[in-house]
DNA sequence: CCATTTACGGACCGAACGGTCCACAACCAA
DNA sequence: TTGGTTGTGGACCGTTCGGTCCGTAAATGG
């Protein structure tokens, strides 16, 4: 019973290093040393407090979804139509094209879903819980832009959701893949076109 | 000088099954003992033929390239409509979704632009390569169909193509993270109705 | 001040990694 | 048959991987 000796660093800042590490390098290419150094801890620290490489990777996946859900409803609360959203969150995704070379690293979910998610059943859930709550939280967007006209009403709202995840799914790969800002704006620009 | 003792294996089929290889689990977790046993050869003559990994890999990256294109050309060339042939790459991808999880594989080289494009330019340039090429592909089938009429002349050609290139890694980001294709084929429609 | 509890640093582990090297095998020309 | 040339199998290399373990540090309650 009661307290040891306390921790010697902030759990929460240290599972954000992990994530970020994880989010601009991938699961494999990231190291133990990597993370160690990242989250300033030791060895023993850290699969006393997170269990281990594939446990704390799953951690940052959580944190990042829910970090992301945070983030979109908040954008979503202060954009004026449920267009205007989808355009700032296209052309936030676009904005990568100019970034140096390690800050172009996507998002996190689609990245494990293409470096691994077939692999392992237990991260692939992860993902699939993840894109759902993308999908949604695009569908609630999507909802608001049909009331409040900015959206045409002639598509399902559940189908057009599904259509803007994959659209950013595109764009991520397209900035990865070298694509200029440019060009991705034009992407967005006929993606918008779509759902007006 | 001239001859010495013959290869004992098919360069070209080594090559097919490690490019195979590479597509199914990506460059990191690929490893030369599984290259060794999926290409039916000693590591000296994988190392004497190829060079080492990072070159094997790229040349399996060129071969991919270069099958890519000869497959579009052909279908492209079979086609009633510039784009029916786009609706039937799109199906094509879509319906990986059915597939079992190792023939889920995406696209070798989008995978790799998500994989590490950004940490080896020599990879990068490659990556490059190969979506221009893929960006070019797409416009001349564009360009049949805004002739042939079954694609709208409203926009341009060169735009269209990289929506098109967009979409179709949307469309592989989406099914690796394990979209059913029954969602996947109805953005499939809203993709192709932009286009008409 | 001591017992207990918890966290930490770092030595250590076996396995796997990519890569090198060399003795030997298999072919050709002379 | 022999010398030159190329390919092959496998031992071997140092490094790094993720993970374990243990002695010790730092806190608490009695």
């Amino acid at each position: 019973m009661t307290n040891g000796r306390p921790l010697q660093y902030d759990p929460d800042k240290a599972l954000h290093a992990a994530m970020q590490l994880f989010w601009s390098k991938g699961y494999e290419a990231t190291s133990m040393q990597d993370l160690l150094t990242a989250m300033e801890l030791s060895k023993s620290s850290l699969y006393q407090g997170f269990g281990g490489k594939k446990e704390l990777f799953i951690r940052c996946l959580e944190r990042y979804r829910t970090h992301m859900y945070e983030t979109f409803r908040q954008l979503l609360d202060t954009s004026k139509s449920g267009l205007k959203f989808i355009e700032t969150i296209l052309l936030n995704s676009a904005s990568e094209a100019r970034h140096p070379d390690h800050l172009r690293r996507g998002c996190l979910l689609m990245n494990t879903a293409s470096e691994f998610a077939q692999k392992d059943k237990q991260v692939a859930e992860h993902v699939t819980i993840g894109f759902k709550g993308l999908r949604k939280a695009l569908k609630v967007a999507v909802q608001r832009g049909q009331q409040d006209g900015s959206i045409t009403s002639d598509l399902d709202a559940g189908i057009l959701a599904n259509y803007l995840a994959c659209s950013l799914g595109g764009i991520k790969t397209v900035v990865k893949g070298g694509g200029d800002e440019k060009s991705v704006k034009e992407i967005v620009e006929v993606i918008l076109k779509t759902l007006a």
